[in-house]
DNA sequence: TAGTCTTAGTAAGTAAGCTGACTATTCTTA
DNA sequence: TAAGAATAGTCAGCTTACTTACTAAGACTA
């Protein structure tokens, strides 16, 4: 085990949440899901039909990267996508029946994630919420 | 901006990370360096010649990650890697006078990361260690 | 010493994330 | 109303990271 006192804050928050992120991700294979694609599941269950690009915001990545992501879902029919009538540039996300379904058992999982570490800390969250406020995002 | 406050731990802890990773990319862009090239040039120079293996392990890695990891340092000049005399098996490797010079820069840079942000409080590394040191890996 | 087990590293395939550059549509303004 | 600016999404290219499966070399044991 490395002597993480020296470690760079940086590098300890980085690694944290790629294990964190592992430890999801072994959950919710079974499933056919990753830690990303119920981050979007999430997003799109919640704000009901939405833009790729609002959806992108909301959990922080680039449009870029939402696409693909998108197109996997769309492949493994959990979500759907159309046209915006309104505005023949943009798409609108819902959720299918199935998507609801899986999004459903992987909140099952959630609770059996990490159990054993303290992780739910009121003083941890607050200082997360802080970087993520106070980090600016071109 | 969302209402973080709803979020799992989790999301919190994976925003924050990929937040101030994307911060150090920016200052270490015109280095030609990246986030866990710096990573692994850090802990070259600390351990000395060192397996491929070892390095992945002492920053938690795959060996399947390191690989490619250290061909793009190699074919950049930073680092140097040599068959193991001892073990044909295995690799030794070492950072170049360039790699030191680079490291050295990027350490320059470190200081200006984050500023603003309140990312060294001792309680945060003190949950994020926890988080590393008891998240086991396979 | 031959056969088996272990260890070191690589290869292939997939996912996720980025930057920079592009098209298509809509909006704004001169 | 026509030209330019802004917005939505995609494409291409690169990096990092994972899993599963492989080869090569060394170690161990019957």
């Amino acid at each position: 085990m490395p002597d993480m006192d020296y470690w760079p804050t940086s590098r300890l928050l980085s690694t944290a949440a790629r294990l964190v992120e592992l430890g999801w991700n072994e959950r919710l294979r079974p499933l056919g899901l990753t830690y990303p694609t119920v981050l979007t599941l999430d997003a799109v269950a919640d704000a009901g039909p939405i833009s790729p690009g609002k959806l992108a915001e909301s959990i922080r990545v680039q449009a870029q990267t939402m696409g693909p992501l998108l197109t996997r879902l769309e492949s493994r029919g959990f979500i759907r996508r159309e046209v915006n009538r309104f505005d023949r540039r943009s798409q609108l996300v819902s959720i299918t029946e199935l998507g609801l379904e899986l999004l459903n058992q992987s909140h099952g999982q959630e609770n059996t994630v990490l159990e054993g570490i303290d992780l739910d800390s009121e003083s941890l969250r607050e200082e997360l919420i802080a970087i993520v406020r106070d980090t600016k995002i071109n």
